[in-house]
DNA sequence: CTAGCCTTGACG
DNA sequence: CGTCAAGGCTAG
């Protein structure tokens, strides 16, 4: 697919502001100075609590990598695969998303590691059928491993799912399964989490889940807690135009 | 609030 | 033009 490769994302994404207008692919007026960041940091915040077990801040982040592996890995994988059909990147900046709060290195919870994201690289195989991780900061293995296992499945094209042909595994959101109605703030989803991720961002919006924020997300039960399906928006890897950058990243 | 449909604008 | 994605609209 040449398609995805002619997207040519604005790097360093300014933090402070202004997000930076992407040339690529159509779109509407700019966003005017939404921060979805801040949600994002507001519920995985939440999600990042929930490891105060944890005595060391590099403790916490494994734990907290640990959750989104165990909740999320799934879902990661599932979106890797849809993207082996056009935009192999999403995946992978979905899964540096989870495991580092955001491409531009700053933590979920307003920490900042190391300078930026580059300092963790990945040596990917050219083969397919593995790909070999060199996380040379040592801050998080579960975080990488989390986004090693995404990436590696976002390269190699290949997830849980059989693909019927030609690899066409067509309709599937990777937020609540319905049927994908074209990209939508960086990958292929449904017209209803579309429509979801528009409000609650534009509306800045904050919900708070009932239960324990693990609320499975389907079709028919992405009504019930908007709090877990906005944070299944995050995790998987949905972000405003001007948020969507490209990790450093070399493929050898 | 939800979600399907519509309009808008930027591309090529 | 046609395509695509962001944002608007609105019945239910
Ligand atoms: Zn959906
Ligand atoms: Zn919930």
């Amino acid at each position: 697919m040449a398609l995805l490769m002619e997207m040519e994302l604005p790097l360093g994404t300014s933090y402070d502001g202004v997000p930076s207008p992407v040339g690529g692919g159509g779109g509407g007026g700019p966003v005017g100075g939404t921060t979805a960041q801040q949600q994002q940091q507001q519920q995985q915040q939440q999600l990042f609590a929930s490891t105060q077990g944890e005595t060391s801040l590099v403790d916490r982040l494994n734990a907290y990598a640990g959750l989104e592996l165990d909740a999320d890995y799934g879902s990661a994988h599932h979106q890797a695969t849809n993207n082996a059909n056009g935009q192999q990147q999403a995946g992978y900046s979905g899964a540096l998303a989870a495991a580092f709060g955001n491409s531009s290195g700053n933590l979920i919870f307003g920490t900042t590691i190391g300078s930026s994201v580059d300092s963790c690289l990945f040596s990917l195989g050219s083969s397919s059928s593995g790909a070999s991780v060199d996380y040379s900061t040592g801050f998080s293995t579960a975080a990488a491993a989390a986004a090693a296992a995404a990436a590696a499945a976002a390269v190699s094209g290949r997830g849980d799912l059989p693909d019927t042909k030609e690899g066409f595994m067509e309709e599937a959101c990777p937020v609540c399964g319905d049927k994908v109605s074209g990209y939508h703030y960086g990958l292929l989803t449904c017209e209803s989490c579309k429509g979801f991720f528009k409000r609650t961002v534009q509306n800045k919006k904050v919900y708070t889940c009932v239960a324990d924020r693990s609320c499975q997300i389907d079709k028919t039960q992405r009504k019930r807690c908007p709090y877990c399906r906005f944070q299944k928006c995050l995790e998987v890897g949905m972000k405003l135009e001007g948020e969507i950058s490209v990790p450093v990243v070399d493929f050898a």
